[in-house]
DNA sequence: CAGCATTGTTGGCGGCGCCTACATTCGGCG
DNA sequence: CGCCGAATGTAGGCGCCGCCAACAATGCTG
């Protein structure tokens, strides 16, 4: 709980960005959509003027852009928090896998964000930074079962491709509704499984 | 079909509703993003009143809902059109799989409009029968090569899963600018390879 | 402590979604 | 054939929004 200021409100709020951040993450978590999502009324639940979100993002879009590389920033921790370099690839893919999934479904509204095709040339390359850190921890384990032998040769940028689509792809059914939780997470190491065997007989 | 009155505009539009649609896939894929979509500017585009379009959906949600709905229908028809039963499974996948990224990549607006996570309860039942369909022509091929001994056991609705996550996570990839189309097509039968043969060496 | 950049406030403009009351047209039924 | 209700379109308005400009309070630095 925050102590409450209990006379006058400083003029200057103090760290109005950080507080616009999380007030607009909450409220997009709880209404799930960035279009319901307005600067004025972020502001009046701060306690602030209607104009003075803008001094922080020139519009929406920014705010939007910024929430996204928080996303991206967080989702990284997640997955270089659960990666287990000493685990051998189908535990190490299935770990990582459960992680990403786990973030999607709890962050659904900050991942469609993230991955909203709408960014401006500029913020275009901080994504792609971001988005860059999330996919390493993937290309790690890729790398390194690679050298290790447990994985065929070849392009470990392409083998760490049809891994990615295959897991963004499940979160991406997973969260849009198609599955339960449950559903979503229980087929995951029957993903890894076919991922890593292949789907022709052996 | 309606023949075009010359002069006066007749106070009945004719097919309003078709032609709002119509306008707003073109302004969405012009603008690329459905918040810049208002009713208002679609009614003035048509040279109808601001009011007008509300006699055919109920709100703006349910104009998108419906665009939705469109393009689950020539989704489904472009799928039915590329597949092609007599294919071994690697090259009918590999057709399906370019069909898929091809309409993602052509449609890529509509496509987060279908994809997104925001139906009401009743919207969800009609979204949920167009997925059915779009999904059916991979959970054809997959069945058929299953039957054919082309393809490992196991529940064909899982197999479908691992396929269709691994191709919808791709064209994600592809429409968010990850990748430039080409790139994305090329990828296509390395992907198809792969999910066949697996990543761990034969 | 003076001056300037930063941050916040007030007010306002145009646009939007949605609602209501009213107008015109269409189509089915006596 | 003519009438009347349903369908469709119009006019106006309310409250919200994003964004902008002008002004006020504060913080920071020389």
């Amino acid at each position: 709980m925050p102590a409450e200021k209990p006379e006058t409100r400083p003029y200057h709020h103090g760290d109005l960005r950080s507080a616009l951040l999380e007030a607009a993450e909450r409220t997009l978590r709880d209404r799930g959509t960035s279009a319901s999502l307005s600067l004025r009324e972020l502001a009046r639940d701060l306690g602030v003027s209607h104009a003075a979100p803008g001094r922080h993002f020139k519009d929406k879009q920014a705010l939007l852009n910024a929430l996204a590389l928080v996303g991206y920033d967080r989702m990284a921790e997640v997955l270089e928090a659960a990666d287990d370099p000493g685990l051998a690839l189908q535990d190490r893919l299935t770990t990582l896998a459960r992680a990403y999934l786990g973030f999607a479904i709890d962050n659904a509204e900050l991942l469609e964000l993230m991955y909203a095709r709408k960014h401006e040339p500029d913020a275009a390359e901080q994504m792609a930074a971001a988005i860059d850190r999330t996919v390493g921890a993937l290309e790690r384990a890729v790398a390194a079962a690679q050298q290790r032998g447990e994985i065929v040769d070849g392009d470990p940028e392409h083998l760490t491709l049809v891994v990615g689509s295959a897991l963004h792809g499940l979160a991406s059914f997973a969260v849009t509704g198609k599955f339960t939780t449950e559903a979503a997470m229980g087929a995951v190491p029957g993903l890894v499984h076919h991922l890593l065997y292949g789907l022709k007989p052996r």
